[in-house]
DNA sequence: GTTCCGATGCTT
DNA sequence: AGCATCGGAACG
């Protein structure tokens, strides 16, 4: 048995559904996302610039396609008391050791949950990362974040990350 | 300090 | 072809 590793989250980012065109259910149901459009409760990991691996949380009622990425934890138990390993939605999953085996999870049954815990004492939000691509939808604050946490991951300036 | 770029593989 | 990222190199 693994030893237990837990975290706090401290920032995500909420996708709304097909109609959201910086969500993967843009293209509606498919191998891929059809756990979005499922119940709620459910997770979905998938593999992100062949590198990375992203942790959801299904949120919507079945057919909603509705999701929640969670962006950045907090170290809270079996992990190492430094903010900067889950500073990040790729390093969310390196920290509590997640990979797609973690995918279509029923997170109220199984080792791999969500649990309530404490309230942030401000939540700050803004547009969502690395979704430009997404017309008026990219600019959308559905990025939600404690605000002044140390765990919260640091964002581009959009400057930065203009095309070449 | 800021900006750029490669890694790496699945998805449409 | 493009991507819901990251770490390190390059530059100032």
């Amino acid at each position: 048995m693994h030893r237990k590793r837990a975290g706090i989250i401290v920032e995500t980012e909420a996708y709304l559904g097909p109609e959201d065109l910086a969500s993967h259910a843009r293209f509606g149901p498919t191998a891929r996302t059809s756990v979005m459009f499922g119940p709620g409760g459910v997770s979905y990991v998938y593999l992100c610039y062949g590198i990375h691996q992203m942790f959801n949380v299904v949120t919507g009622t079945e057919g909603q396609g509705q999701a929640v990425l969670i962006r950045a934890i907090a170290p809270y138990a079996g992990l190492p008391d430094d903010p900067s390993v889950g500073r990040g939605p790729g390093k969310v999953t390196t920290a509590l050791a997640l990979d797609r085996s973690h995918d279509r999870r029923d997170l109220a049954r199984g080792a791999l949950y969500v649990a309530p815990a404490q309230t942030p004492d401000a939540i700050a939000t803004g547009p969502r990362v690395g979704v430009d691509y997404a017309g008026e939808w990219s600019a959308r604050p559905y990025r939600f974040w404690w605000r002044d946490h140390p765990a919260v991951s640091a964002v581009r300036s959009v400057s930065t990350r203009r095309k070449r």
